[in-house]
RNA sequence: UGGCUCGUAGCUCAGCGGGAGAGCACCACCUUGACAUGGUGGGGGUCGCUGGUUCAAUCCCAGUCGAGCCAACCA
C-alpha cells in the first residue's frame, strides 16, 4: 500500500510574477504539513539545530528590526533543516513588565473617561483584578507579533511557542530566584537605585537612558567655620542641582589641591538649614572642574553615595518617592522637587549665599520606558549579586565557548562584564513574576519558597498571615532564563537534552548587556553549560539615507506594507543581501523592488523550461534519476552544460561559506549573480540554441537545464522561501520527504541542501566560454557604439591566429551568429590587410580579429570615434603594463608568474594597438 | 575621556596587496517566442587627506580630518 503523501493543491503557474497570489497559501501548506517540527530526539547520526527567537513584547508589532532578525534566523534555521539536521527554532514572547503594564493602564484610563468621564487607574482595581485585566488583553492581542511573523515566512516550530509568564516558565523563574537566594546571590538591601517617579518603580542601570541636556550650574557659597562655629572663611561649590543640597552631608576637595588643603577636616554649615557638615577630601574630585568643591548627597546621586561609604556619613533622603521633598527637608518639606528647586534658588540668592550661575549642558538620566527624568534614591530592593556569576561568563568568552560575530562585540561584552554591578531586580510593577518571598505577620520572618507556602516555617502561623512581597522581577530576570526555560527547565526533559546548548543565538547588539550577558550568566549557573555557542550580532535597520526610523520623523517603513506591495520574498532577499557585518542596513524601497524583479526573473526562468519542456516533449528523466544521470555523465556534456555546472558548484561553495561564516550577504550576492549574470543571461540564451541541435543535444541540455534550475531553487529557498516552493511544486520528477513525524511530505523544504563538489570544477569549460562571451561582447559592443539598431543583421569576417582559434569559430558560429545578429561568419585568409572599408576587431583572448565590412552599415565618422576611444584605452593599458616591465626590481621580485603573465599582455596590447590604428590610418585616408 | 565602526561612481554598498565592481539613478537603441519586474551598449571614480612599509597600496602600518555608535564619576 502506498504511503500517503501530503503536497499542497497543485496550480498552475502565473503568467508572471505576483507573490500575493501563492505566499500565503505556501505558508498555509507548510505550517500544515509539520515541516517546522522539531523532534525531541535526534536521529541516529543526525546533529540538533536550535536558535531561540529573542521574545518580541507581547505588545509588539512587527518592525523592521524584527523582520531583519527573523529573517537572518529563518534562513540559518531553513538552510540547517535542508542540511538534514533536526532544527528548531523555537519561538515565543516575553511578558514585558512596565511595557504591557503601561499598555492595559493606559486603556484603562481611557474607558474610564470614555465611561466615567474621568481615568480609571489600577489602583481603582486593584492588584487581582487589574492583573485579571492584563490577561485579558495578552489572550485578545498577544498573538498579534507571531501572527505578524508568519507573514515573513518565518518557520517556526509553532507546537513550541512559550510565552515568559506561562506556567512551566514561571516555574523555571522561581526555581532560579529561590536557588540563587539560597546560595546567597540574591540579598535585599537598602542602597542608592535608579527611581522612576512617573512608573513609580526602581530601574536597572541599563533601563536609564543618559540624555545631554540643557542645564544651568549654580556657584554656592557655604560658610567654614571654627570649633565654636563661626564663620571664617567660606568654600564655593559647583552644582547643577541645587535642591540636594537639603540633603548634603558633607563637601568634598581633591586631597592634592593645595587650594584646599587647610580646609580638610574642617566643618562647613549648609545654607538654609545651617546644618555642620565635614570637608572631605577624595579622589573624586577632580580640581578643574567647577570651582573645585563637590557637594556630597550620598542619598541622591551615585558617586556621592560611593564617597558616602568611604567617608562613613550619613545618608539623608531629602526626596521621596512621590518626587516631593520629605521631612528631612525642614521648611520644603512637601513641595515637588521642581519647585523646590525654584524656592531654594530663591532663598539662596536673598541669603546672598548664591554667587552666579552659567549655562551647562549635562547628562540627565531618562528613563526608557516613561521618558522621564530618573532619580538616584535609596531604597530597599533585591540585588543579584553579580561578580560570582560574571567570572564564569568572562571565561566562556575568553577561552572561545562562546563566539561572538562580528568579533569586536567581545570588546564591548568584556567592558561591560569587568565593571559590572549588583543587578537590581525588583520592581514596583504589578504585571510580572511575583517575587517568592513572603512575610509572617506573627513573627515578622521572611520566607523564599518554590511553592506559596501554606504556613510560616518559622512560628507555623496560617496562611492567611502569609504576605507575598508586592514587587515584583525585572523582566530581563525572567527572559535571562529563555534559553533553557523553553526546552523544559529545571525538569531533565529530553528537549533541553537535545537542543542544549542552542547553536546560535541572533539579536541586536543593543541588547548584549540587557540579554544576552545575562543568559549567558544564569545559563552557565544553573546547567554548567553556556546556553550558545554563537552570538550573531546583526545591524540596525535605518532609512535609506541613514536616520533611524521614529514616528516622529515620519520615515518608518512597516514591513507588512512592504511584504504586501513587493512580496515577503523580496524583502527577505534585500535584508539578507544587506545584513553585512556590524553597521547599519540602510533599507530602500528601491532595492526590494530590484529583488523583486529578481524573484521575478527566476520566475520567467522557470517559465522557459516549462515552455522548451512542453516543446521538446521529453516526459521522461533519465534513467535511474536525473541526479545519478548528471553524476556519472557530466563529464562528457557539451561545453555550455560543463560551464553551468562548473559554474554552480562555485556558487554552492560561496553560498555555504556565506551561511557558514554568518555573511548573508555573500551567500546572497552570489546567487544574484549566478542566477541572472550567468544562468539566465548566459546559459538560457545558449540552450535556444541547443534546443534547436538533434535530439540528443537538445535532450542533454533539457535535463541540465532542469537540474541546474532546482539546485537553484534549493539554494535560493532560505532566501526566498516562497516564490522557490511555488516554481519548485511546479517542475516535474520532484520527490517527496519525510518530516520529523515520518510521513512523506512534498516540500522543497526538506530536500537536500547541496554541498560543494571540487571536482566539477571544469577549467577547461569555463576558460572556452569567457571566450566565447568576450567575441560576443566584442560584437556586441561595436553595434551599440555604432549605434547600429538591434534589429539590422551584418556580415562579419575573421582571421583566426592559429588552428585552434580556427577551430573554436567553426565549433561556436551558431551561438555567435546568434547572440550577435549576425548574418554571417566568413574566414579571411591569414595577411590579408584590411581596407578603409572594414571595421577591425582584434581580440586578445580568443586570439582573433574580426573584420566588419562598414558599407551601408556605419557613418565612418561614428567608427572613427570608436577607433579612436578604442587606441586610447589601449595605449593607456600598454602604457601601463611597460612602466611595470621597466622596473628592474619589479622583474627581479616578481613572481615569475606575474611576470610571464605581464609580458603576454604586452604584446597582446601591442598587436592590438597596431591592428586599430592600422584600421584608423585607412579610414582617415 | 576612553572603546568601536565607517569615509570607494549622483545614491546605497561589495571588494581589501598586482591597475577598481554591483544595484538603483542617468544616456542611446530595442516590445526578438522566459522575463519591459526585460534586453544590448554606454557615460560616470586622483577608492577622505598626509606620510611609511613593499618591486607593487583602494587594500597593510602610523598620523590626520570628517560621520556615527557605545561606555563612562566631571558635580
Amino acid at each position: 500500500m502506498a504511503k500517503k503523501v501530503i503536497a499542497p493543491k497543485k496550480r498552475e503557474l502565473g503568467k508572471s510574477y505576483d507573490p500575493s497570489l501563492f505566499e500565503n497559501e505556501v505558508y498555509q501548506f507548510w505550517e500544515s504539513s509539520g515541516c517546522f517540527e522539531a523532534s525531541d530526539t535526534n536521529k541516529k547520526g543526525q546533529q540538533s539545530f536550535c536558535i531561540m527567537i529573542p521574545p518580541p513584547n507581547v505588545t509588539g508589532a512587527l518592525h523592521m528590526g524584527h523582520a531583519l532578525t527573523n529573517t537572518i534566523q529563518d534562513i540559518l534555521i531553513r538552510w540547517r533543516r535542508m542540511k538534514g539536521d533536526n532544527a528548531l527554532w523555537m519561538p515565543g514572547t516575553d511578558h514585558a513588565g512596565i511595557a504591557t503594564q503601561m499598555v492595559v493602564e493606559r486603556e484603562l484610563a481611557k474607558k474610564g473617561v470614555e465611561e466615567k468621564g474621568q481615568p480609571i487607574t489600577r489602583y481603582d482595581l486593584g492588584r487581582k483584578a487589574f492583573l485579571e485585566k492584563v490577561w485579558e488583553w495578552k489572550r485578545d492581542h498577544g498573538n498579534k507579533i507571531t501572527h505578524q511573523l508568519k507573514k515573513m515566512g518565518s518557520s517556526f516550530d509553532w507546537s513550541r511557542e512559550r510565552f515568559t509568564m506561562d506556567e512551566g516558565f514561571t516555574q523555571a523563574v522561581r526555581e532560579a530566584f529561590v536557588r540563587l537566594y539560597e546560595e546567597g546571590l540574591i540579598y535585599r538591601g537598602e542602597k542608592i537605585i535608579n527611581w522612576d517617579v512617573k512608573a513609580q518603580t526602581a530601574l536597572s542601570d541599563l533601563e536609564v537612558v543618559p540624555t545631554e541636556r540643557k542645564s544651568t550650574i549654580w556657584d554656592i557659597q557655604y560658610a567654614v567655620v571654627d570649633d565654636e562655629g563661626n564663620e571664617v572663611d567660606f568654600l564655593t561649590v559647583a552644582t547643577t542641582r541645587p535642591e540636594t543640597l537639603l540633603g548634603d552631608t558633607a563637601v568634598a576637595v581633591d586631597p592634592e589641591d593645595e587650594r584646599y588643603q587647610a580646609f580638610i577636616g574642617k566643618k562647613v554649615k549648609l545654607p538654609l538649614l545651617g546644618k555642620l557638615i565635614p570637608v572631605v577630601a577624595d579622589d573624586y574630585v577632580e580640581r578643574d572642574f567647577g570651582t573645585g568643591v563637590v557637594k556630597i548627597t550620598p542619598a541622591h546621586d551615585f558617586n556621592d553615595f560611593e564617597v558616602g561609604l568611604r567617608h562613613q556619613l550619613p545618608i539623608v533622603s531629602v526626596m521621596g518617592k512621590d518626587g516631593k521633598i520629605t521631612a528631612a527637608g525642614g521648611p520644603y518639606v512637601g513641595l515637588d522637587f521642581k519647585v523646590a528647586r525654584e524656592r531654594i534658588l530663591q532663598d539662596l540668592k536673598e541669603s546672598g549665599a548664591l554667587l552666579r550661575s552659567k549655562e551647562h549642558k549635562n547628562m540627565v538620566g531618562i528613563s526608557q520606558r516613561s521618558d522621564t527624568v530618573v532619580e538616584p534614591m535609596i531604597s530597599k530592593q533585591w540585588f543579584v549579586k553579580i561578580d560570582s556569576l560574571a567570572k564564569p561568563a568572562i571565561e566562556a568568552v575568553e577561552t572561545g565557548k562562546i563566539e561572538f560575530r562580528p568579533k569586536t562585540w567581545e570588546k564591548t561584552y568584556f567592558e561591560w562584564m569587568y565593571n559590572i554591578r549588583d543587578w537590581c531586580i525588583s520592581r514596583q510593577l504589578w504585571w510580572g513574576h511575583q517575587i517568592p518571598a513572603w512575610y509572617c505577620g506573627r513573627c515578622q520572618e521572611m520566607t523564599v519558597a518554590r511553592k506559596d507556602p501554606e504556613e510560616c516555617p518559622v512560628c507555623k502561623a496560617p496562611t492567611s498571615e502569609m504576605k507575598q512581597d508586592e514587587d515584583v522581577l525585572d523582566t530581563w530576570f525572567s527572559s535571562g532564563l529563555w534559553p533553557m526555560g523553553t526546552l523544559g527547565w529545571p525538569e531533565k526533559t529530553q528537549a533541553l537534552k537535545t537542543f542544549y546548548p542552542t547553536a546560535i543565538l541572533e539579536t541586536g547588539f543593543d541588547i548584549i548587556f540587557f540579554w544576552v550577558a545575562r543568559m549567558i550568566m544564569m545559563g552557565l549557573h544553573f546547567t554548567g553549560e553556556v546556553p550558545f555557542k554563537k552570538v550573531y550580532l546583526h545591524a540596525m535597520v535605518r532609512d535609506e539615507h541613514g536616520k533611524k526610523m521614529s514616528k516622529s520623523k515620519g520615515n518608518v517603513i512597516d514591513p507588512l506594507t512592504v511584504v504586501s506591495e513587493y512580496g515577503a520574498d523580496a524583502l527577505r532577499f534585500t535584508l539578507a543581501i544587506m545584513a553585512g557585518q556590524g553597521r547599519d542596513v540602510k533599507l530602500s524601497l528601491d532595492r526590494v523592488a530590484g529583488y523583486r524583479a529578481f524573484c521575478n526573473k527566476v520566475w520567467n526562468a522557470t517559465k522557459y523550461f516549462h515552455l522548451k519542456w512542453k516543446e521538446l516533449g521529453f516526459d521522461q528523466e533519465p534513467k535511474g534519476g536525473l541526479d545519478s544521470w548528471v553524476h556519472s555523465n557530466r563529464t562528457n556534456f557539451s561545453v555550455t552544460n560543463r560551464w553551468i555546472l562548473s559554474r554552480l558548484q562555485d556558487t554552492i561553495e560561496k553560498v555555504n561559506r556565506g551561511l557558514s561564516d554568518f555573511e548573508l550577504n555573500l551567500s546572497s550576492q552570489s546567487l544574484y549573480d549566478f542566477v541572472w549574470g550567468e544562468f539566465c543571461d548566459w546559459y538560457l540564451e545558449f540552450s535556444k540554441i541547443s534546443f534547436q541541435k538533434e535530439e540528443q543535444e537538445a535532450k542533454e541540455t533539457l535535463w541540465v537545464l532542469r537540474y541546474v534550475l532546482e539546485q537553484v531553487l534549493i539554494l535560493l529557498h532560505p532566501i526566498v522561501p516562497h516564490v522557490t516552493e511555488e516554481l519548485w511544486q511546479s517542475l516535474p520528477w520532484i520527490k517527496c520527504a519525510e518530516n520529523t513525524k515520518g510521513q512523506e511530505v512534498m516540500t522543497l523544504m526538506l530536500q537536500q541542501f547541496p554541498e560543494h563538489q571540487g571536482t566539477w570544477k571544469d577549467a577547461e569549460a569555463e576558460k572556452t566560454m569567457s571566450s566565447l562571451k568576450s567575441a560576443v561582447e566584442a560584437i556586441r559592443a561595436f553595434r551599440g557604439e555604432n549605434r547600429i539598431s538591434p534589429k539590422k543583421e551584418f556580415q562579419v569576417n575573421f582571421i583566426p591566429s592559429n588552428s585552434a582559434t580556427q577551430d573554436f569559430i567553426k565549433l561556436y558560429e551558431k551561438d555567435i551568429l546568434t547572440l550577435c545578429r549576425v548574418s554571417s561568419l566568413n574566414q579571411l585568409e591569414e595577411g590579408v590587410e584590411a581596407t578603409s572599408e572594414e571595421a577591425v576587431i582584434p581580440l586578445s583572448q580568443p586570439a582573433i580579429e574580426f573584420r566588419i565590412p562598414l558599407k551601408g552599415l556605419v557613418d565612418l565618422d561614428e567608427e572613427s570615434k570608436r577607433l579612436k576611444k578604442e587606441i586610447e584605452k589601449v595605449t593607456g593599458d600598454l602604457k601601463h603594463v611597460q612602466k611595470k616591465l621597466s622596473k628592474e626590481s619589479f622583474i627581479a621580485k616578481a613572481p615569475a608568474e606575474l611576470v610571464a603573465r605581464e609580458k603576454e599582455k604586452e604584446k597582446a596590447f601591442m598587436s592590438q594597438l597596431k591592428e586599430l590604428e592600422g584600421a584608423l590610418g585607412r579610414l582617415s585616408q
